[in-house]
RNA sequence: GGGAGUAUAGCUCAGCUGGGAUGAGCAUCUGCCUUACAAGCAGAGGGUCACAGGUUCGAGCCCUGUUACUCCCACCA
């Protein structure tokens, strides 16, 4: 890498960011193998869609995992973390459904092998995206290691864990109730099931008792299921209905006789307590048939129109076969409306109704309704042959795992949401009605009903010799990202990587996808590998934009972070990202942030750029001087107490907190202080302006350490130009703290002269002295050896003309700023008004009785002093000598003012 | 109907498992182009830590209740 010492007045991230990017992709900095000398720490990518393109949901995400990744590297660790995509089987066929139709062309004209061949050109072209995108945040994944949920790899531990389940029996096929998407055209699981607030009616039919005549009056939401009742349920225990048990309506419209059931499900507090049973199209209604034994009547085609002729020739065909699976439905042929679609025939039927005088009245009302994650269409709950995932006996230890500890949520409280979803789950349905994705490897034999279930492709019936046909359905996207993290390690071979970097360390994710994906890792590899899949998982929020409102393609608010690494550059991004970020909450991005971090990069670099510009030739690298002067101690201290903070920080995952104190460590003592108290010494040459060099150089060195996993790129930019001792930062050590770098003492001193410059500042400021208005400065203090070299400081930092150090001074009409250490003395001659100053110093006078008082009470307090820390009550003692100092101090200004 | 989160300076948020809120950035006001940086420097003003109780020597932090906003879960016909 070039040593550019040169640096350019403004910060420019555009110059060198992606040549940082190459340099560190051409030495391997990211990739990561099995080391027995080193400990592993290994992160899995949350795989990305390859549909999808670089939100700020990603940006966050990605930026946590780098700063975690970057962290542990310096650290000494082996570090890998493993990137991947996913093939996202719903929303990449439906964009490529969708790119077709624009063609006319639709997915039965291809045919499955058509199709994805299609599909897999089309991942070919875009899926690559969303890999460079996270290449330009800086993300150190180990390319070399990419993955692809759907590649050779990941397919075999698909169809392992599957045959593996089903021989287990925890995997079955059957007839069940699932939520059915009528525009994705296929089953979705009930994680994937959304439920939005909508107005809605409530419609009140009235169906004819058989035997007494009466009308039995109930309400429905969906009437057009109407045609699918096969009972209606009353509650046993209901007085109004006793006379009716046994009974049966005639269903209006079909004028079919169906039975009138005692159940529990009928809520006599509800309405009239009456209710319709549906048992193809509703799951209350399902389990009320399953336990009155009724048949089960499917009104709905698949992609939500009402069935017809054909429909019920097919399931009839289907029964006299005797291929009929256990709880298969009987399909209706709907008549006069057949093939409308659910709604148009809602409308009809309710005209009909109308017409009939069944249709009692009609209320409004809100209500939640199902709707599909992907599209937001109102799914139909619908009975279907499906595949399912037994979940009891998988839950259970994933619960364990948890709730002992080896797999840990941060923050805990994400531990209830886990729990409380791993106790009440059902069977997780797998199968879609979809061909991108992996093909179930189940094979069926059409002439005997046989079924096997395999990893190997079975052709022929080993029952009886006739040809197998392959499942068509293809499995949930989240089955094979639930294995992600030994898949991608190679699972189920015994690879080395697997031994080595599994079970992995930290997971980091948005609590939106704890059930959909967090969760079944953690059963899915405890079940398969005998592991957790992950010690940590890191939840983080969202990021909204600047009115706190989620950043949406239909509100349009959505902030490219694409756009704002073009304009800021990725470091800048990174840094607001992380900023003020804390486990689980959300946070809102705003333009005031991003050039906030801006600043701070901006502020960084110049703070190098002088450095450079006072470098002697002979430092090459970062060492410090044989002799430390007070401010070099006390920097090189605050340096020390920084590292331990800020790595205790880390590995405590509060990344926010441990930015914070970097940055606050490099702008305010590094820039604001330090550097500014080396110009004197630069100015003046010699020794001592090469020890303030040295110490410069070191403690930007360490600087830049601590800040490059947050701002990788412009640390390694700076440290490519400042003397450092490894080629790269980012494969340069963590900084540690050298306990012979503490200087408690030295620290303290220090601290009383930048008392006196802040006090000295602060008279200016209020008596708007400028800056170029110098005046000479008298410090009478007791410990004149503490300030006697601090003249420099006070020309530069505060003004001073001259300074005199002494034990007292008797001055005409000063201004007097008294500090517990020291009084300072500055003749400002026609700029005093000495009344003003009486009445400043009798305020503080007032504040330091005050506070005395205050720590005083404390102190006399026997509970306190003994029941309290010692530590407390030390520092608590301190303040009082000082305040006591103090109010000395300033009495005695008083009286020389008298 | 259950559960969770949030409520701290005008705005956006920190506050490390209790020790006087020197809180941070932005915004506002004052003065400075002090040769690294005006994307900057030095200052100032600004808070009954939502409300009411309780525990404690001590509460922004722990407990109880209340209010407001947000989110998640749930089969109500």
């Amino acid at each position: 890498m070039t040593v550019s010492k040169e640096l350019s007045k403004v910060y420019d991230p555009k110059t060198f960011e992606e040549r940082i990017y190459q340099d560190w992709m051409e030495h391997k900095c990211f990739h990561a193998s099995p080391n027995p000398k080193k400990k592993p720490y290994t992160i899995v990518i949350p795989p990305p869609n390859i549909t999808g393109k670089l939100h700020m949901g990603h940006a966050l995400d990605e930026t946590l995992q780098d700063i975690l990744i970057r962290f542990k590297r310096m650290q000494g660790y082996e570090a890998l973390w493993v990137p991947g995509t996913d093939h996202a089987s719903i929303a990449t066929e439906a964009k490529i459904v969708e790119a077709m139709a624009k063609e006319g062309v639709t997915k039965e004209d291809l045919g499955r092998e058509g199709f994805l061949k299609r599909a897999w050109a089309w991942k070919e072209e875009y899926g690559g995206t969303i890999v460079k995108q996270l290449q330009k945040l800086g993300s150190s994944c180990d390319w070399d290691r990419l993955r692809f949920t759907l590649d050779e790899g990941c397919s075999k531990a698909v169809n392992r864990v599957f045959v593996n389940l089903y021989h287990k029996g925890l995997i079955y096929r059957g007839n069940r109730m699932v939520n059915w998407c009528p525009h994705c055209n296929t089953s979705i699981s009930d994680a994937e099931v959304e439920y939005e607030t909508q107005d809605g009616h409530f419609w009140h039919l009235l169906y004819p008792v058989k035997e007494t005549g009466e009308f039995l009056e109930l309400a429905t939401t969906r009437p057009e299921t109407m045609l699918g009742d096969t009972a209606v349920a009353i509650n046993a225990a209901d007085p109004r209905y006793t006379h009716l048990h046994g009974c049966h309506v005639i269903l209006p419209l079909l004028n079919k006789e169906i039975p009138i059931v005692c159940d529990d499900h009928a809520d006599m507090e509800k309405g009239t307590g009456v209710v319709k049973i549906t048992p193809a199209h509703d799951p209350n209604d399902y389990e009320v048939g399953k336990r009155h034994d009724l048949p089960i009547v499917r009104v709905f085609t698949y992609d939500g129109h009402m069935t017809g002729a054909a429909d019920k020739a097919a399931a009839d065909e289907l029964f006299a076969s005797g291929r009929a699976a256990a709880g298969e439905p009987e399909v209706l042929d709907c008549g006069k409306y057949a093939g409308m679609t659910t709604m148009e025939a809602r409308k009809a039927i309710l005209e009909d109704l109308k017409a009939g005088g069944f249709l009692k009245e009609v209320e409004s009302l809100q209500h939640e309704v199902g709707t599909c994650y992907r599209c937001h269409t109102t799914v139909e709950p619908m009975v279907s042959k499906q595949w399912f995932v037994k979940m009891e006996p998988l839950a259970k230890p994933a619960i364990e795992a948890v709730k002992n500890g080896e797999t840990k949520f941060i923050p805990e409280r994400f531990d209830k949401i886990y729990f409380h979803w791993m106790e009440n789950i059902k069977d997780w349905c797998i199968s879609r009605q979809l061909w991108w994705g992996h093909q179930i490897p189940a094979y069926y034999c059409d002439q005997c009903g046989h079924m096997e279930v395999s990893e190997t492709p079975v052709d022929t019936c080993p029952n009886c010799g006739k040809p197998m046909r392959r499942d068509e359905d293809t499995l949930d996207t989240w089955f094979s990202s639930a294995l992600w993290p030994f898949s991608t390690l190679g699972w189920p071979n015994k690879t080395p990587e697997l031994e080595y970097f599994y079970p992995t360390d930290t997971l980091v994710t948005g609590y939106d996808i704890i059930f959909f994906w967090v969760a079944r890792m953690i059963f899915s590899a405890l079940e398969h590998t005998g592991q957790v899949p992950f010690k940590q998982v890191l939840i983080h929020g969202l990021v909204r934009d600047e009115q706190g409102r989620k950043m949406s393609k239909s509100l349009g608010n959505g902030i490219d972070p694409l756009q704002v690494i073009d304009q800021y550059g990725a470091d800048a991004l990174r840094l607001t990202l992380v900023t003020g970020n804390s486990p689980g909450n959300d946070m809102r991005y705003s333009d005031d942030k991003i050039k906030a971090s801006r600043n701070f990069a901006n502020k960084l670099w110049n703070a190098t750029r002088y450095i450079l510009m006072n470098l002697g030739e002979e430092i090459t690298k970062p060492e410090l001087p044989e002799k430390l002067e007070t401010e070099d101690k006390w920097v090189l201290s605050k340096l020390n107490t920084l590292i331990r903070e800020a790595t205790d920080n880390l590995e405590r995952f509060e990344l926010g907190m441990a930015v914070q104190k970097i940055h606050d460590f490099i702008w305010d003592i590094l820039c604001d202080w330090y550097i500014e108290i080396t110009k004197p010494r630069m100015a003046q040459g010699g020794a001592s302006a090469l020890g303030a060099q040295k110490v410069l150089s070191y403690v930007m060195a360490n600087s830049l350490k601590l800040l490059h996993p947050f701002m990788p790129y412009i640390t390694e930019e700076l440290w490519q130009a400042v003397p450092h001792d490894s080629e790269f930062i980012m494969t340069a050590s963590w900084p540690v703290a050298d306990p012979a770098l503490d200087f408690a003492q030295e620290e303290q001193e220090f601290e009383m002269v930048m008392e006196v410059i802040r006090g000295i500042r602060n008279a200016r400021a209020e008596k708007n002295i400028p800056f170029s208005k110098k005046a000479k400065v008298y410090i009478a203090t007791a410990q004149p050896e503490v300030f006697a070299k601090s003249a420099a400081f006070l020309e530069k930092l505060a003004s001073a003309s001259e300074v005199e150090v002494g034990e007292s001074f008797t001055l005409e009409n000063p201004v007097q700023i008294v500090t517990p250490h020291a009084t300072v003395y500055l003749p400002l001659g026609d700029l005093v008004d000495l009344d003003k100053e009486r009445a400043r110093l009798a305020k503080e006078k007032e504040a330091c009785e005050k506070e005395i008082e205050f720590i005083s009470k404390k102190l006399s307090n026997e509970n306190f002093v003994s029941k309290a820390p010692t530590a407390v009550v030390d520092q608590q003692r301190q303040k009082l000598e000082a305040a006591k100092k103090k109010l000395a101090g300033v009495e005695e200004s008083l009286k020389q003012l008298a």
